[in-house]
DNA sequence: CAGAACTTGCACAGTGGCGTGCAATTGCAC
DNA sequence: GTGCAATTGCACGCCACTGTGCAAGTTCTG
């Protein structure tokens, strides 16, 4: 009884699509969603999952090489007879997109972790702090790009989360990573090389020199 | 017995503090880091984690709390009298950059959530050939920027997973952001906003007309 | 030294997830 | 219809983690 639900489409394979599907979007909505959500967000019983894949880990791994591929395949075909390197970079990162638009939903939901959700969302002021400067310089002129100066926001914490991750893997020097990703910043937000980074340079002579006020934060 | 593990710190307040120290640590290195093993590395027993903070949520929440509050505070005295928006970017990242470089092994490796960590790592060899294309485009002087190519990479991939946020929230048309992802890309490589922008508009025109080939993928 | 504050070690109940086994049911194919 | 495959609905056992209680220590403070 009750087999109404979303109705039994069985034959195996539509089923183990659709579990693989829906557990895309589950398991990066919340990467630790349980098998039990995932089965039941198919419409199916955990009992089945486990009739498809052996664990959860096969899952994800499945889940993971499927994406993956559809990746390097779409950015394989974009490049192949592009020499300009600018060109190729633009080709690649539009064909990708395409292909991480399905994923979209996920793949940026995927980073909200319990934990660095409560961070990012604590970061609002901070973000809308930086969005209304942003707004100003792109009304002033100073800075030039497509975007809206809260996606800029949102574009200049991730990529001080990269920045950092560079250092962490030892691709880049801690002493310089501060000012070179201050210089990407503002070139990101539409500012060109050779300004930014004359900028970067006298602020950050200035900082160090006259900024030393040495005593430390009394706060806890 | 056997009291002799790290030596007992004691006093209160230096053991409260090194909890939450080896916390943020512990946490960001694994979002899902159990009370045990925070207290095994702050070398306590779990029960006494417990006598300082009456749960694992109020621990998270202590430590956030005063990440943003120093990274709001700085942010904020190093743009305080600064009216330049360019000005004030630069100055704002340099300070936040400060803060931040406590916490990058941290807040870097947090991202690095099970399921996140397995799809970047696999996305390697993508990274690598967008490396190897980044590289010529400096040597040939498409592009600048102080960070060597591999960071530059970890760059973008961020900052397409930032744009797919600021998607996700309504911040951007669905239809431009791929478009003004690439743009974005191309100028935090240091090419000039203008060209980049005249060089994604003819590649995604061209994509656009003669790139249909109207099939479906064949694969599964 | 005496007492207070803090830590430890152990034990406990509760919860929630995983992976498996098995019998019953449902649907598809021939 | 008969058979076969997939799905279901329970049933487990197992493990890891959370919070709490309590009786020992241990170390600092006065």
């Amino acid at each position: 009884m009750g087999a109404m639900t979303t109705g039994n489409i069985s034959r195996a394979g539509t089923n183990r699509r659709r579990i693989l599907d829906v557990a895309l979007a589950e398991l990066l909505r919340d990467p630790d969603a349980s098998m039990d959500q995932i089965a039941r967000a198919a419409g199916v019983v955990r009992r089945t999952v486990y009739g498809h894949f052996p664990s959860r880990e096969a899952l994800i791994s499945t889940l993971v090489d499927g994406a993956v591929e559809a990746l390097a395949d779409a950015d394989a075909r974009a490049r192949e007879g592009v020499t300009d390197p600018a060109e190729s970079v633009a080709r690649s990162v539009l064909a990708l997109w395409e292909i991480a638009d399905r994923y979209r939903l996920l793949v940026a939901l995927a980073q909200r972790t319990v934990t660095v959700q409560g961070i990012r969302e604590r970061l609002a002021p901070l973000r809308a702090n930086k969005a209304e400067l942003l707004r100003q310089g792109l009304t002033q002129g100073v800075f030039h790009s497509p975007l809206p100066p809260a996606a800029l926001a949102y574009v200049h914490e991730q990529l001080l989360f990269a920045v950092m991750e560079a250092v962490n893997d030892g691709l880049l020097a801690a002493e310089e990573a501060g000012r070179s990703a201050t210089v990407t910043v503002l070139t990101a937000a539409g500012m060109p090389a050779g300004p930014a980074t004359a900028l970067v340079a006298r602020v950050s002579e200035e900082r160090g020199t006259e900024g030393r006020t040495e005593g430390r934060v009394e706060g806890a």
